[in-house]
Parts: structure tokens; C-alpha cells; sequence
DNA sequence: AGTTTATGTGAAGAATTTATGAAGATTATT
DNA sequence: AATAATCTTCATAAATTCTTCACATAAACT
């Protein structure tokens, strides 16, 4: 379970935003003020801190500011007040995740809450594929694996990833092959998809993953 | 140089926009439909996405999802609209990792890209990467040890560490190496990197840390 | 069943891309 | 101006990737 720490001194506030959180099964842990906040964020395992600007013993930037320099957590801002040039000090100054504004919302603040812990986490496939696109790498990540791809097999595979469940046929495997035109035997593609599905089973031995349209071409089931 | 694209129909908007994030020497690549900007985030390394709700041919929201089944990268969303259910939709059900709402402050959104584009790095532990610069000197250390590079080599290199884990183009690094253009051939960058590599490997014999992506470029693992 | 047609498979060699080492060109330093 | 350092180009080697081919296998048709 995840736990969230939440610094305000409003205690209706804060009460109200547990309640919602606690529904959502997350963690909570309250405190009005920074002393107490930081030193048990430096005693415990807090996934997230929901930190109000306006707090009796120290201003909740001074509090970021504290905090920023040993963790790493993500921080979301609560603040009455509306001001822009708060919002940029906290968030590209202090290094805060979110900046949500009162009158709260506790949907909104479980929204935010979510939202980063989500981000947090690396691996997180996308959606319920098995297939993520590592854009950034030109590759292809199956079952959490990156795979070794050709630069050609990366561009029939992360087509038929785009475009799951449909067929491709084999003129259109081709334009996507090659950028110009390409006076090549369509055939070949059954060498490519062929190595795709090697690469494939080395991972997951029993799917079958791509499938074959007589006559037609290919695709990819999710 | 990391890229930001905005989906965004106003012009003026985007171009404020744009203006803004370019002065923070971000790249920016701008599309005023859904359409065009799928496409272009199915093609290329994008960093990060500003993605207004209202658009013409279809709603972000759709947009959101169907990026999502594919992508991880950091996604703002912009909006007219100060609706709460929208926040929460977009937030937590769809993936959205910031929402603004118009009328924008080119300095919040900056703040918000920043945020996002700092905290989605997974490597962020710091300390844990075997190279760090010193950028006042003109040096990269390695293990320790400070590495003796030539100017080129050094800009190479440094962007490598400063944005590692992606593939980064002949071209992109051709940009880097000279401020001005330069009609090199790109095949001097195997040189370059050839001498990197054997710098490195005289203090790490064994490891690998520059990739070649045949066709494409280098990157660097972290 | 037997024939025809399309796809799967493995391997060879053709084509492309990158690595390597060294020489020439450029720039900076003394 | 001479020297040293750096950058670029070039030729060739090495590695990888792409395409083709021959044959095996599977599906569709008569």
C-alpha cells in the first residue's frame, strides 16, 4: 500500500482529503506543521507528499526546499492561493510535481495523487498491450524485454503494434520498409515477419503473436 | 536539444507558446490537428506533449487515449474548459500527467514542462551515473578519473551524458559539434565517437557504454 | 486424394553501414 | 612562420543487415 504524507494545518481539509484517499486505499499520514512533516519523511517510506503553502511554523516552500535536497518523492502543492508566480517558484523553482489550488477538490487532489505515482513508475506498460515502443531507443519492448530488432524489423513491428488488429497487406508492409521506392520482391517480407516471430518466441515460446492472411498479408493481435 | 510537441489550433497561443519554450532552448514542433501529430509522435523523439482538449477534427481526449496505448512520455494537457470532471478525466482515467487551463501563462507552462521533464527521468538518482561533467572545465569524469577530450569530443560526449538512454542522430550531434552549419559529412561523427570510445576504454576496458544504431545513430547507456 | 498456390524455413551471398587507421587539411599556439 | 593539436576525409576492413533462392510445409481448390 502506498502512503501519503499530507502537511496542513486546516484540519477539515485535511480530514476531508483522507477520507477520500483512505477510500482509495492509499496510506495516510497527517501533520500540521514542517518540523514534524520532515522529520518523519526522513524515518519513513512516503511515496507522496501533499504539502499546503500556508502553514503556522514554516512556509511550505521553505518545507520543499528542505525536502528537495535528500528526496526524491513526488510533491504536490496545495495553495489558497491562485498566484501564478507561486505556481512557477514551486513547480520550476522547488521542484515540486503539481500545484493545485483551494477551494479542494478531493477528487482533483486524488486525480494529481494518482497521476504521479503513475508516472513514477518506469515499466508501467501502457494501456494492457504487450507491446510498448521505446521511441526514444527505436525499440520495441515485449513482456517488459527489449528486443533486438534490425532497423527494418523495428519499423514492420512497430506499425503492426500502432495498428493491432487489422491487416496489413504486403505493398503496405513495403512503403513503410522503405521511405523511397524500392524495386524489391514482397516476398522478402516473409523473411522479416518471419525473423520478427523468432525474436518473438525467444521470449513468450507458446503466442502467436502475428498472424498470417493468405493472400493478403499480416497483422498483429492484441 | 529535448522536443516538445504542441497540439494546439489557435495559432497565436501555439506561437506564444512555442516563443517561450524556445527561449528555454527547447525544441518545439507544432501541429493544429489530432491527425498530423499521432503520426509525427509515431515517428519521432518527442519529449514531451502540450495537448489542447479543443480541437477540430478530434476531441484531445481521444487523442490522449490512443497515444497512451503506445506511449509513456510526459503529456500536459491544455484546456479552456476549468472543469473539474475534465481534470479528473484527463488525470487519472487517461494518463495526463498536468492540466492547465487557458487563459495560459507561457511562464506556467514552461513551469509545468520543466516539472514534468525533470521528474520523468528515470535515472534521476544522482551519483549513481559513472560520468559526470564539469562543464566550467571543460571536462567529463569517468570513474574518477578525468578524461582527456578535445573540444568536439567534448561536446559529443557531454550531450551523450546529459541525455542518455535515447538515440541520438548523425545530424542531432552534427548540431552539436558546430554552433554554425557546417557542410561535413556526418561520417566524420564515426570518428569521433571512435576516439571516444577508445579514450573510455583505456580506464574501463571491458565495458560499452556508446551504442551504435545502425542507420540512425549513437546513444549512451547509463 | 491430388494439384495448385502461398507461405515457412534455413542458408548463402549481395548490399549496406560502420569501424579502423592513417593521411591530408585546418586551426590554434608558441 | 613553424609547430602542435585538432578536425576531416579517404581507403579499406569488418560487421551487420537485406534479399534472394531452393526446398519444405501448409492451405485452398478441383
Amino acid at each position: 500500500m502506498q502512503q501519503i504524507l499530507i502537511v496542513e494545518d486546516d484540519k477539515t481539509i485535511a480530514e476531508s482529503i483522507i477520507f477520500i484517499l483512505e477510500q482509495d486505499s492509499f496510506s495516510c499520514k497527517w501533520f500540521d506543521n514542517g518540523k514534524d512533516s520532515i522529520e518523519y519523511l526522513d524515518n519513513n517510506n512516503v511515496d507522496l507528499m501533499l504539502l499546503d503553502i500556508g502553514l503556522p511554523d514554516m512556509s511550505g516552500f521553505d518545507i520543499l526546499r528542505k525536502v528537495r535536497k535528500t528526496h526524491t518523492l513526488p510533491i504536490i502543492i496545495i495553495s489558497a492561493r491562485d498566484d501564478e508566480s507561486d505556481q512557477v517558484l514551486g513547480l520550476e523553482g522547488l521542484g515540486a510535481n503539481a500545484y493545485v489550488t483551494k477551494p479542494l477538490s478531493p477528487r482533483l487532489v486524488v486525480a494529481h495523487v494518482r497521476s504521479q505515482l503513475r508516472n513514477n513508475r518506469p515499466n508501467a506498460a501502457p494501456g494492457d498491450s504487450k507491446f510498448s515502443i521505446n521511441q526514444a531507443m527505436q525499440r520495441v519492448v515485449f513482456n517488459e524485454i527489449e528486443l533486438t530488432l534490425t532497423p527494418i524489423e523495428f519499423k514492420i513491428l512497430s506499425h503492426l503494434i500502432k495498428n493491432p488488429n487489422r491487416v496489413h497487406t504486403r505493398e503496405d508492409l513495403m512503403n513503410i520498409m522503405w521511405d523511397s521506392p524500392h524495386g524489391s520482391d514482397t516476398k522478402t517480407i516473409n523473411t522479416h515477419i518471419k525473423s520478427i516471430r523468432k525474436t518473438l518466441k525467444k521470449i513468450d515460446d507458446k503466442a502467436e503473436y502475428i498472424e498470417t492472411h493468405r493472400g493478403i498479408g499480416y497483422s498483429l493481435i492484441e
